[in-house]
DNA sequence: CCAAGATAGTTGAGCCCTCAACTATCGCGG
DNA sequence: CCGCGATAGTTGAGGGCTCAACTATCTTGG
């Protein structure tokens, strides 16, 4: 790539891409403390069930997971693993689909998730929610939607 | 912590913020396999090179750099050695503080960071500077500089 | 109806990160 | 000026993630 080609970034533009940067770092750093320290399920687990919480049955294909958590197959077989081990989801084959393999959420999978979600909650809205005043808020919900279409397109 | 007591998120809350999960995610998958493909320094390598390209003499102490990238000290060292071994730094005394390690950012390391550059900053106008206007991304940038300042007090 | 490519998911090796323990040095209160 | 808590950085074990290879099943064009 020819550098003298670039559009390099202007000075605000940098500004805002490195308070972006370490933002992010930061939040999702305090965010995982968070569940570490006294959540039953990691984050990324946490995010696992809520999807299973809101799809129907409690139950989900893992292509359909991966997609929704924006995993990687592989990821999420592993993670499945260790989850299927502690009792919070199981597998299930899907019917009409030998290829493919359902998970479901059990009872003690929900109790989890019901146990992390106060906790959770509480942390977003220190870390994020509650510092920002809900114009910024909309403004960072519209944008990283538009930055995740560009990301998705870019696959 | 009490159930009720929990002061859950409206919907426009959940929304906002479910976007900047997901658009955090894909961004950073994104611009992680920009730099796999084809660019000579991982994304966090090119952070570091960054940060002791602009600093005095290309070199900064271990704390300083894990501080700036917000890296905890044992990733940095484990990093720092990978980089040290490929020759992109090299590690110093500080002078006056025997407790100290200097990394020093080599020739081989500036030029990795210059043939870096462009991809970089070309992929990160792609998934995020090019998609935002210009008060998005101001907002972005002072939205997420609140945020880090909220981690950071919760450290 | 079948061959070839697409899709679903798993596997395991290797790499990177985390965590706790450790060494070494600094600096301050008494 | 000494003892002790704070600070700087490293180490290595353990665990999670990535990547490529693999099996199995589905689907579609001819």
């Amino acid at each position: 790539m020819d550098h003298d080609a670039v559009r390099w970034l202007d000075e605000d533009q940098q500004w805002a891409w490195r308070r972006f940067l370490e933002g992010t770092s930061r939040f999702f750093e305090a965010l995982g403390d968070a569940h570490d320290e006294g959540l039953p399920v990691t984050l990324g687990e946490y995010h696992l069930l809520v999807q299973l919480s809101e799809a129907p049955e409690r139950a989900l294909r893992m292509s359909a997971l991966a997609d929704f958590l924006a995993l990687s197959r592989s990821r999420l077989t592993h993670t499945v693993d260790r989850m299927e081990k502690r009792g919070l989801v199981t597998r299930e084959p899907v019917p009409g689909d030998r290829r493919g393999v359902r998970c479901v959420m059990t009872d003690a999978g929900y109790d989890a998730l019901v146990a992390a979600a106060p906790g959770h909650v509480t942390a977003v809205r220190r870390l994020l929610v509650d510092v920002l005043d809900a114009d910024e808020m909309t403004t960072l919900g519209r944008a990283m939607s538009k930055v995740a279409h560009a990301a998705k397109g870019a696959e």
